[in-house]
DNA sequence: CGGTATCCTAAGGGATACTG
DNA sequence: CAGTATCCCTTAGGATACCG
């Protein structure tokens, strides 16, 4: 990611900007409002202050996320999608209702909720 | 990938499925025909025998993929993909668009070509 | 609060050689 | 032809400590 390369096919460019184990997170996270880093962190159990800066500044860098210093003490930093970031969560939505598909079953088609009990 | 994991969202279980250097690229190539091992690995450049069937065997697992053997001398072995991996591959167009628009900038709309020549 | 700076490991993946 | 079997190396990412 943020990394110049020659796609073989068209799908290889937008893999190489969601790679990174938090990337998706982070932009399922700001899909609505904006968050402060700490929100943020705490929102994704498991990220390292190391990596989840990491992660978001090569998204600020590819363009997907907007980094806004509020100079306070102390101090206030805000993360939200740009145009490009929203587009390509949108573009995630299709993968998003085929890994729902996967993990709840399809289940029953209508009236037949029996089996989603458990 | 193959993993079992509680998933934050549900994009990320669809995530787990086409992580791998090769996975997209594999799909990608199948998107029309079958093809065999060789075939395959001729059009993915830089690709190791080993590393192309290791991503084979997990996108087997996870029921994208499917391996007919042609019980022959020599050997003939053919991949396709399975339902699922044809509705994987619907699911990842949107994102292959949006993908497209980055590398080819979108270009003029209509006559202002001026500045897409550098 | 929102970061850098270091150190370290786990594993994905490349190269090569061998096999049914 | 279509794989295994090894060995090795790079790198993403985790843990921890310190800074403006």
């Amino acid at each position: 990611m943020t990394k110049l390369m020659p796609y073989h096919c068209p799908i290889d460019a937008a893999m190489h900007v969601i790679e990174g184990k938090w990337k998706v997170l982070i932009l399922w996270e700001l899909r609505e409002e904006a968050r402060r880093f700490g929100a943020l962190r705490r929102s994704l159990p498991g990220v390292s202050e190391k990596v989840l800066t990491q992660q978001l500044r090569e998204l600020e860098l590819d363009g997907i996320v907007h980094r806004r210093v509020h100079e306070t003490v102390p101090p206030k930093v805000e993360y939200s999608l740009t145009e490009d970031g929203r587009s390509l969560n949108d573009a995630l939505a299709p993968l998003g209702a085929w890994g729902a598909r996967r993990v709840l079953p399809p289940d029953a088609p209508a009236g037949t909720a029996a089996d989603t009990a458990a």
